[in-house]
DNA sequence: AACCCATTCAACCGCGATCCA
DNA sequence: ATGGATCGCGGTTGAATGGGT
């Protein structure tokens, strides 16, 4: 038994749409607002599924999109998000206003990847071409985990993955590892948040980016200076990679009584180390290290009971 | 004008994640 | 705990378009 289809495929329109399809999409949603998909089509009296309606909106509809060409600061920003993100052209986007994820994942496909190549870049693994990828594989003695990557091109970045942080029980070797992650951290905040590092330690001492203990102290030291350098050369782009606010149940909780926003004020008036070193603590996803802005609480920290994961 | 080929991009498809009864 | 329904994402497809011959 496969699968049952999103809809009723014999009588749903295929293919482009047409200008009244659109104004009909566009009259149901200015009065109805984005709701539930499925039952949008029937209530909007078009013949399409709930899908395309959905893509329709998103890519093509919606009255905040930007259009036109992309300009070169969007280019270099795309650019270098990738090489951050990977092909989470969804998490990209929400760092280009007016940009849908399905037009820089075509723009990407058809312009930026024939400019890395010209300028002697892999445009997957953002290092130059004649650079031949080895493998390495790496086993730490505290965890079974294994870790297989390429030097070349950084373990595939999973948008989803959850970082593990836990002080107390951490080993003295971790622990100054976790010293080191934080200062790194907060290097990072105090030039361009790179939320991907924070997430470079996991299971203790086994890196996420398949290096050792020891390669991952000398990448981030070497991380770290080159930074530095590009900061000076040429005000490095900044990402502007914005900290949401981690799920904070247990300041929610605490002041059950009073509102919620009284809890978010108090937070975000800590200091931005302070704040960080909460996050560290807490354990967040990239999707709150990067402030995901379509809801408020990520439900990547929360488990199915409403709890969040992380906190301690 | 007719054909061919390359490029672009809107739309589709399949799948994993999440919700919810 | 389970399984169907739904959402959202990333990869792929194919129609439309433009340029060259």
């Amino acid at each position: 038994m496969g699968r049952s289809p999103c809809c009723e495929k014999a009588h749903t329109n295929k293919g482009a749409w047409t200008k009244e399809e659109d104004q009909r999409l566009i009259d149901y949603i200015r009065v109805h607002g984005e709701g539930c998909w499925r039952s949008l089509p029937k209530a909007a009296g078009l013949l399409r599924c709930g899908k395309s309606c959905r893509l329709r909106w998103i890519n093509y509809l919606r009255p905040d999109l930007k259009r036109g060409n992309f300009t070169d600061e969007e280019d270099e920003l795309i650019i270098k998000l990738h090489s951050l993100l990977g092909n989470k052209w969804s998490l990209i986007a929400g760092r280009l206003p007016g940009r849908t994820d399905n037009e820089i994942k075509n723009y990407w496909n058809t312009h930026i990847k024939r400019k890395l190549i010209s300028r002697g870049i892999d445009p997957q693994t953002h290092r130059p071409l004649n650079v031949k990828p080895t493998t390495t594989t790496t086993t730490t003695t505290t965890t079974t985990t294994t870790t297989t990557t390429t030097s070349a091109g950084a373990a595939k970045p999973t948008a989803n993955r959850v970082t593990q942080l836990n002080f107390e029980n951490a080993s003295p070797q971790s622990k100054s590892e976790i010293t080191l992650l934080k200062s790194n951290i907060d290097f990072k905040y105090s030039n361009s948040f790179n939320p991907i590092k924070a997430e470079s330690i996991e299971d203790n001492n086994c890196t996420s980016s398949g290096m050792t203990t020891e390669e991952e102290h000398h990448h981030l030291h070497h991380h770290r200076q080159e930074e530095e350098r590009n900061s000076h050369e040429n005000q490095e782009v900044n990402l502007e990679l914005t900290i949401g606010l981690p799920p904070m149940q247990s300041e929610l909780t605490r002041t059950s009584s009073s509102n919620s926003a009284d809890a978010e004020s108090k937070l975000q008036q800590q200091t931005p180390y302070q704040f960080l070193s909460k996050m560290v603590t807490w354990g967040v996803c990239t999707c709150c290290q990067l402030g995901s802005q379509r809801s408020e609480l990520c439900r990547n920290c929360q488990n199915s009971n409403g709890f969040y994961r992380f906190y301690h």
